[in-house]
This record gives structure tokens, C-alpha cells and sequence, in this order.
DNA sequence: CGCATATACCTCATATACTGAGGTATACTT
DNA sequence: AAGTATACCTCAGTATATGAGGTATATGCG
């Protein structure tokens, strides 16, 4: 039914990296900059953009730092390593042969040879 | 890392629709044909293969028929339903979509305004 | 002041889908 | 007789995103 959110899984991380590669954001608005940037059609929940958000500063792509100098609550601002920098242009390598591969398969094969 | 994994996931039954619109086949046949034309990229196990089949089986999206009139094991062939063929109509739609949104929020957004 | 709303962070049980290993069986080749 | 290729199946394990829950700060409104 839903599978837009299967296509989803495995490009989070992605996401995040494209979206802090054009400048640093906390996670909240990493979160609702994808939300726009996508015309609404993407969107993930808390639960799913902070684990995130840790698993890469995990690895090293991103690094956090906390700003409490403005109003409401602290922000944990994130901006992307060098090492992300290159994570990022690998993953959009994956993504694009991905994408292109499928686009093949199901894009239909005249010269395919049934059994 | 094996990111190509998680991306993989929410598609194996579009792809195993794409290759049924073009001619009938047996589960054994629908993973070799995918391997064939993702040019080696995709491949997934038997055991990703048999539960896909059967779910779209029981969706009514495909329709299966012991062969035993052949040298080897029984094999079960299966070909596209009518609802199958609609399935995979949306299910292309479905991925296009997707595919371009995602290029689109990795490609960058040149108007994207710093919070 | 009290209350709702928006912002902003976090965690964890749950659902789901694919993997990988295991099992069974037929037919051909050496 | 043994090995290989074919062909089906199941299931415990793994990984990831979801959704609900929790905490907290600041602003706007009556």
C-alpha cells in the first residue's frame, strides 16, 4: 500500500547530508527543510531524523554543537565534516546508479529473452 | 555502508511485476531475469523472491500454475492479473515520483532560505 | 495569570521487509 | 555414485523507520 515509505528507507541520510551541505541547521529544521524542499511529498518524524542525526555524527559526516544564545529552547547545531562532504557526493553516486538501474528494470527490456 | 540494500527495499515486487509484463515466468526465472537486466547490480536471494511472489499472489497482482511438464523440479509459473498489470502502473508512477523528488532535495535548491 | 501553541530535544516498543542459512527434491553430467 | 544446476520453500535474525510518549522554553491571547 504504503510504499513510499520502504522507497524511503536507506535515503534519510542522504537527505540530511544534501540539506547541511548548503548550510548548517539543527535537526528541526533539517527536519521541515526536506518537508519543503520536496513540495511536502517527504516528510519523517522526530523519531526517525534525531537517530539519525546521531548515527552520523557517529561516523564522523556531521559534527553538533549546542546554541542557547536565542529564544526558546536549546538547538543542537549541525554542520557537515569534510568527511561528510565526501560521504554526501558518494551517496549521490549510490543513489543515481540506483535510481538508473531501476528505471532500467522496470522501464521494460525489448530485447529480453523468455525462459 | 550497503546502503544499495536499504534503497532495494519497497521495490522487489515493482521490479518482479516489471519483468512478468513482458512474458510469464517461474520465481527461479524472475531472479535470474533481474539480475540479467540490472546488468549484475540487483540480485536478491530465494528467500526474498518466494515471499514477494506469494504476497502478490495473495493480492491478486499475480496468478501462479504448476508447469511439471518440463525436465527438472515442478516449477511454479506465474503471470500478471489484470489488477497486476493496473499495480504496476501505479507502483511506476509511485517510483518516478519518488525517484524525482529525491533528486530533487539532493540536487540542491539554490532559493533554499537559512533558518 | 493560565492556557494553548510552536519550537526543540530525546527515547523506545513496534512494525516491516529483506537477508542468509537451512531444508527438500528432480534431472543431467561425469 | 557423486556433483552440479535447477527449483521450490520456511524462518530466525537484522536493520530501519514509525509513532507515541516524555521533557522543556518562549510567545501570544483572553
Amino acid at each position: 500500500m504504503n510504499y513510499v515509505r520502504e522507497l524511503l528507507k536507506g535515503n534519510i541520510q542522504t537527505l540530511v547530508l544534501a540539506v547541511l551541505s548548503d548550510a548548517p541547521r539543527h535537526g528541526y529544521g533539517i527536519s521541515q527543510e526536506i518537508v519543503r524542499r520536496s513540495g511536502d511529498a517527504l516528510s519523517f518524524g522526530e523519531g526517525s531524523i534525531y537517530p539519525a542525526l546521531h548515527a552520523l555524527e557517529r561516523e564522523g559526516s556531521i559534527l553538533g554543537a549546542w546554541e542557547t544564545h536565542h529564544a526558546g529552547p536549546a538547538r543542537k547545531v549541525y554542520r557537515l565534516t569534510d568527511q561528510g562532504t565526501r560521504e554526501l557526493a558518494a551517496r549521490k553516486k549510490t543513489w543515481s546508479d540506483f535510481a538508473r538501474t531501476i528505471d532500467h528494470v522496470i522501464g521494460g527490456s525489448p530485447d529480453a529473452q523468455p525462459i
